[in-house]
This record gives structure tokens, C-alpha cells and sequence, in this order.
RNA sequence: CGGGGCAUAGCGCAGUCCGGUUAGCGCACCUGCUUUGGGAGCAGGGGGUCGCAGGUUCGAAUCCUGCUGCCCCGACCA
């Protein structure tokens, strides 16, 4: 049926590769590791964006915006911090170009040395925290609940699309707090907006934990994270929620006066998601036919392609899928109607099958006689005929059924593909030959985690919220454990 | 930064070993006619500094030298 797509079996990184490429969202730019988001893949972001922000703002955040570029200063005052990200990040050292003398095209005036490099951000809470200090004097100005939309350079070596490029578009959370149980309750609060996003709007099952400390992001004193388990039997991270501690308002000087009148260091949160979303998105639902899309964050639910084979049946056929046009968006749903002659029928078909669209209704000369319409459902490649009656009412059901079957699809394969396991051999052979996420016991130290990631590439992913004390023995090394962790390779 | 590969039309490739008509094929594109319930058919047409710079030669996509860019696999990472 559908061409030029490599199938999940022959090559999941190839299958990945020319989904994104076939389904028009993204492609790769005249930068090196830099990606053009085009606007059918753009379309789809922005619902994200959407909902989220809608999500942060019904919690109390505002949205603000920060520079792109920060001193080089800045990232030598939280230690850790800058242990994790100074080796990847892209630097401004001048201001100016000038005509080279040879004719051959400018070249960097090196008069124009910039007497301190900019960085452009990684990530940003150093000038956001520079900043706050002087937003900050009392309890009264706290708590400050922030979020910016930003788009951030890390120079990644290897990058694809969406998943790793080396400029990618997020939001990230900058929030100060009076004392450490509320800064918690908020990096929690999140991680719980992040849950319900990935599972309600993309129907992507995940799994709620915190960050053991080798994976943590660094700064942090804890690194919680939402884990999605892909097709291909590897991990990615969806969302990370970090409490910060007071680390960065000691490094930036935050301090406040409290209601006893003591001048205390403000605690601080910060969170994320990315455009990476979109490539957890595309691994999780998609298959050898294309793209498929959860209808919430389908930026076409509905597409009505007619069938005629002359201009007055096509009259007829337009007079009818405006009808049902107008009825869908009398529901709010999205609707394309495409009517262009210059593409047929099956053409238009494996299209749409391509773009992932949840719902195709056909209307051809049948249709007509019977006052019917034939139905496509994306995720199932089901065909039916209904009865005109009522379409609208039908068509929204069916909308909800997708939604709901993705996520139920997404959540049987993570559970036939997470396994426990007490063996050493039986850790290496899953995560060598099966994948998936095996939840094993763990000493607890870095080492050791270390050393399983050097002999299986399998790291853990997350220490799940929600296990139960479980005592037991480190699959590696043999010593006590208290209870089972997540791992898995991940990209 | 290590290891491998590639560079010829918008995309995918053949031609290069062994130099020699006007550089070719598929898809895409344009025009016309016939078509339209799963990527339509036929006919005609447009599009090329063969990555760049030198060199060898009567003659270079093809041989030689240098350079540049990109992709894949590893180390690093959301």
C-alpha cells in the first residue's frame, strides 16, 4: 500500500526517518544538527503548546521572556550546573563582520572580540535566577510561578529530528518558593500536569518517578521525570520536573525576609518538555502506513475526500461535504474538506494515511444514491458505510473511540513489555534481545549503575512514585536493596 | 574526536574500474487528451557549473593531487 516508507521491522530508525520526512512535519536544514519544523509538524506543536500553556495557567504560571543569550559568567556560579553543560554549548566570542580583503565574502572582524563571551542558552536558569534576585525581597513576592517558551542550543554530536537536534523548541518552568515542602508540592504538581498531558492528549502511557543520581539534571537536588516506553523497546524521557533546592539562590544570592523577619534563601523549581514530545509522539501510535495521531492533537481530525467522475457529481458530492463540513465544526471538530481536482481520489487516501489523520470520510456516487458516507478509521485501517443520519454525533464518537484505543494499545505493549527480573542473566538477555523496561532491584550506588550501564547500555530510567518497599538484592553486585527500579536503554 | 561511506536534475540512483556521440533512468514538475470507490494511462515537454580548485590529455563525470560538505556506526546528551 504505502511506498517509499521503510517498515518498523526492516529498520526502526530508518522507518523513523522517512515518517517524519514522508509525513511532511520536519526535515533537516542547511545547519548542521539543526531541524526546519515545517508546518504541518509546526501545527501539531502548537496544539501541544496550546494545551499545556492552558494547563500551566489554570495552575497559577504566567508566561514571561528571558534572553537567548547569557554571560559566560553566569554558568561558573552553580557548580554542578555547569559540570553538565559546559562541554555542549554554542558560544558568541564576536559582534561584527566585516568584507574580507581578498573579495571572497566576510569573514569575523576580529576587532570585534566581545570582551565577555555570551553562551547561547542551554537551558536558563542562570539569568532567570540573576534576575529574580532583584524581583525577590519578600515572603509577599513569593511564590513566583513563571514559564517561558523559548528555543534552546545544546551542540548535540549526533542529532534526528525532533529527538535530538541541536536547536529545539520548549517551555521551561522557573518557579521560587518560601520554603522547601511548597517547592516540592510544586515540582510534584507538574510532573502531574505532564502525566495527564502525555496520557490524556497524546495517549501515551508513562511512568511517574524520579531520576537516580547519576541521571539527574545537574543543579538539581531531584530530578523527577515522566518515562514513555517506544515501539522499538527503548525508553524516552517525555517531561523532567526538577527541585532545585535552595542551589540557585545561594549561587545567585535569592534570599528573602520571611514573616519572622529572618532573611532566608528562596526554593526554587524548574521543568520542561520539548519538541521532543513530537518524536515520543510519532514512536508511540505510528506504523508501516505513516504517521497516526491522537485526534486531540490532530491538527485535521476529519478529512472528506470526494470521489466523482464529472462536474455535476462533484456539485452534488461538494453540496454534501460542506453539510457535513459545517456540522463536524458546529462541534468543534477540525474538519478539512479537500476538493482539489488535481490529485485523485487514492491518491489523496495514502496521503492522509501518511499525515496520520485519525478519521477520512469518502463520499462518491454511491454515497449519493444511498445517503451514506464510507468511514476511514487511521488507527485500525477499518472501512465502514454509515447512514448520513446523525454523522456528526457518529463521527465525534468515533473520534473519542481512537483517542481511546491508542492509549489503550500504547499501555498493553508497555505491559507485555516490562518484565521483573532477579537474574543477571536474564537482565542482560532482555535488554539485549527484547527491550522493554525491566524493573530490578538496586544497591543504590552510582557504581553500580555505572557499571551495568558500561556492560548493557541500560540505564534507569526512573524509580517509579508509586512502588512498594520491596526488599531484595542488587541484580549486579548482590547487596541489599529496598525496591525495584526501571531500566531500560533509551535514546 | 575515532571508524566506515557518499557527493551526477527537486528527490532517489546508473554511468567512474577500462577517458571518446548530444550524460542517462525512475519519481516529481509542465502541456494536452482520456480518466476518477486505494498513489491513473498515453503522447509531448522543461530542467545539469557531474561538490570545489588545480593537474595529466587532442579529449575528463571517468585518471592524479589538494580541499570542502554530508550521511551512517561509536564516545556525549532532553
Amino acid at each position: 500500500m504505502a511506498k517509499n516508507l521503510t517498515t518498523r521491522q526492516e529498520n526502526y530508525a530508518q522507518w523513523y526517518n522517512d515518517l517524519v520526512i514522508r509525513a511532511d512535519m520536519a526535515e533537516n536544514s542547511a545547519v548542521r544538527g539543526c531541524m526546519v519544523i515545517k508546518p504541518y509538524g509546526y501545527a501539531i506543536w502548537e496544539i501541544m503548546q496550546g494545551v499545556l500553556d492552558k494547563m500551566f495557567k489554570d495552575t497559577g504560571h504566567v508566561n514571561a521572556y528571558f534572553p537567548l543569550f547569557i554571560p559566560k559568567s553566569f554558568f561558573s556560579r552553580e557548580a554542578d550546573h555547569v559540570e553538565g553543560f559546559a562541554k555542549e554549548c554554542a558560544v558568541v566570542t564576536h559582534y561584527r563582520l566585516k568584507n574580507a580583503a581578498d573579495g571572497s565574502g566576510v569573514v569575523v572582524d576580529e576587532d570585534a572580540r566581545l570582551e565577555e563571551e555570551l553562551i547561547i542558552r542551554p537551558t536558563s536558569e542562570t539569568i532567570i535566577w540573576d534576575t529574580y534576585r532583584n524581583w525577590i525581597q519578600s515572603y509577599r513576592d513569593l511564590p513566583l510561578l513563571i514559564n517561558q517558551w523559548a528555543n534552546v542550543v545544546r551542540w548535540e554530536m549526533r542529532t534526528r529530528l525532533f529527538l535530538r537536534t541541536s536547536e529545539f523548541l520548549w517551555q521551561e518552568g522557573h518557579t521560587a518558593h518560601a520554603n522547601r515542602e511548597e517547592a516540592i508540592e510544586e515540582t510534584l504538581k507538574i510532573l502531574d500536569i505532564y502525566t495527564e498531558f502525555a496520557e490524556k492528549w497524546m495517549a501515551l502511557p508513562v511512568l511517574k518517578g524520579i531520576k537516580s543520581p547519576n541521571e539527574k539534571f545537574a543543579g538539581a537536588v531531584d530530578t523527577y521525570c515522566i518515562e514513555a516506553l517506544m515501539q522499538d523497546g527503548k525508553a524516552l524521557q517525555a517531561g523532567t520536573s526538577h527541585f532545585l533546592g535552595q542551589n540557585f539562590a545561594k549561587a545567585f544570592d535569592v534570599q528573602f525576609l520571611s514573616r519572622e523577619n529572618k532573611l532566608e534563601y528562596v526554593w526554587a523549581t524548574s521543568w520542561g518538555v520539548s519538541t521532543r514530545l513530537m518524536g515520543a509522539l510519532i514512536m508511540a501510535h505510528s506504523d508501516d502506513n505513516g504517521l497516526v495521531l491522537p485526534p486531540k492533537l490532530a491538527p485535521i481530525q476529519v478529512v472528506i475526500v470526494p470521489i466523482y467522475n464529472n462536474e455535476e457529481t462533484f456539485k452534488k458530492i461538494s453540496e454534501k461535504a460542506l453539510q457535513i463540513q459545517s456540522a463536524l465544526q458546529a462541534r468543534g471538530i477540525k474538519v478539512k474538506f479537500d476538493d482539489r481536482d488535481t490529485y485523485k481520489p487514492g491518491w489523496k487516501f495514502t496521503e492522509y494515511e501518511f499525515k496520520g489523520v485519525p478519521l477520512r470520510i469518502a463520499i462518491g456516487p454511491r454515497d449519493l444514491q444511498n445517503n451514506t458516507v464510507e468511514v476511514a478509521r487511521r488507527d485500525t485501517l477499518e472501512k465502514e458505510v454509515l447512514q448520513m443520519a446523525d454523522i456528526d454525533n457518529k463521527v465525534e464518537h468515533l473520534l473519542q473511540q481512537i483517542q481511546d484505543n491508542l492509549f489503550r494499545k500504547a499501555y498493553s505493549f508497555r505491559e507485555s513489555n516490562t518484565y521483573k527480573v532477579d537474574s543477571w542473566d536474564e537482565f542482560r538477555d532482555i535488554i539485549e534481545n527484547k527491550g522493554g523496561f525491566v524493573l530490578a532491584h538496586w544497591d543504590g550506588t552510582a557504581e553500580t549503575e555505572e557499571r551495568i550501564k558500561d556492560e548493557t547500555k541500560a540505564t534507569i530510567r526512573t524509580i517509579p512514585l508509586d512502588s512498594r518497599p520491596e526488599p531484595g538484592k542488587c541484580i549486579f553486585s548482590g547487596q541489599p536493596s529496598r525496591q525495584r527500579v526501571v531500566f531500560a536503554r533509551a535514546y
